[in-house]
DNA sequence: TGTACATCAGTGAACGCGCGTTCACTGATGTAC
DNA sequence: TGTACATCAGTGAACGCGCGTTCACTGATGTAC
């Protein structure tokens, strides 16, 4: 899938690089761009870097601490791309149609990222080893300080505070538009709908919020 | 993941196999049921088989074209889950409400595999390389000679037949019913809801079966 | 019915690959005196 | 202000691993005569 690098390194100068933990960072960042978690290999991000191979071991503790690190990275960026489309939002709308097209804003951002940043998107919500047991794991906030989870559950409290939703179905709910949004995403991206659907895309995505609109 | 295997091999008298073929792709499909996709090695199949790696190559071009075999296999499994619970339905429900009952078994049997076959069920919709142009992804059947795709539509037929639902709604139903469906197995299956849900499994899935039914 | 021979399933050995990780090291930095 | 020295970031070489795949082969089968 990805090639290995056939790029010079960057020529250093200096003995210490002066920010390899970083450097390392935002090659298996761009590496997960490209190529989805399984594309980040420590060897190549530090040949990205120009460093030797176990020189990345001064700052993460194994590949699986590198991959975490650009998890983390992910999920910000998804919760980023939610923020932005929420800051779309026209301001005077009723409390009750600026709660609905709040939680539409949010499912949007979710599929605008998969569509245009497919390797992080995978990257974010992929299954990791590590985390297995304990449960912190979409800690990454954005701008706001809330993570992609947090943001959707936000938009759907507004919807109870304007009278949309009833107060008794809210519980839980956020399982089920996620699932509803995810699910659109993942088969597009990564999955059996990937030539199939495409250009109706938008449009898709559009009825698939009208029904979690309707249905909750 | 899933450990080498330390089995002994089934000892062979004969020179030659008998059905190699086949014994390769049990092989690959236990090998998916316990890791996934890429859990399926083509040195550990010919090993399960008791066979020397390269032998595989007369039954199969390439590791790909085994894997090939072990999703189509699948896929037929996942039908087979719908299928199940299809049989189920009592016989006398008014049309309507066996319409709508349908669509819910076909999303349960979805739910339920997931959950009882992750392996299989991440390697029946997991991107291939291969299949990446052209479309007959799904084309394996269950025993009704209806694909997973097929049978969800096929429900939703009936829900138009039955009147519950508006013919002008229909065209592309599948897709946001499978969204909604998909994105809950994979969040709880291979993503980050994988501790968060749980016991609670069985009545979120049905939750979100209201959804989509309310919604589309 | 018996035999030569084509067919082809499975073998043994080897290839090159790239990975994560460990070891003992070297060289620059900055702090204590 | 100058120097000894501890610290620690990065190096060079190597390890073992398991993989997919190719090569020239060997042995059993079954078909043609």
């Amino acid at each position: 899938m990805t090639a290995r690098s056939t790029i010079t390194p960057p020529v250093r100068s200096t003995y210490r690089h002066g920010d390899l933990h970083r450097a390392l960072l935002e090659a298996g960042i761009e590496l997960a761009r490209q190529g989805g978690p399984e594309a980040v290999v420590l060897r190549e991000a530090t040949r990205r870097a120009g460093v030797a191979p176990n020189a990345a071991y001064r700052h993460f503790a194994s590949r699986e601490a590198l991959l975490q690190a650009v998890r983390a990275a992910s999920l910000q960026a998804v919760a980023a791309a939610m923020e932005a489309e929420l800051a779309t939002l026209p301001r005077k709308l009723s409390p009750a149609d600026f709660a609905r097209a709040s939680v539409r804003a949010v499912g949007t951002g979710y599929l605008r990222f998969a569509l245009a940043e497919t390797g992080l998107f995978r990257t974010a919500f992929a299954a990791s080893d590590k985390l297995l047991q304990g449960t912190p794991e979409l800690s990454t906030a954005g701008a706001s300080g809330l993570n992609p989870f947090e943001l959707l559950g936000a938009a759907l409290d507004k919807l109870v505070e304007a009278g949309v939703m009833p107060a008794k179905r809210r519980p839980g709910a956020e399982f089920l538009a996620w699932s509803a949004v995810h699910g659109l995403a993942m088969l597009v991206v990564d999955g059996p709908l990937r030539n199939v659907i495409g250009p109706q895309m938008q449009q898709v995505g559009q009825r698939l919020l009208d029904m979690v609109e309707k249905g909750l």
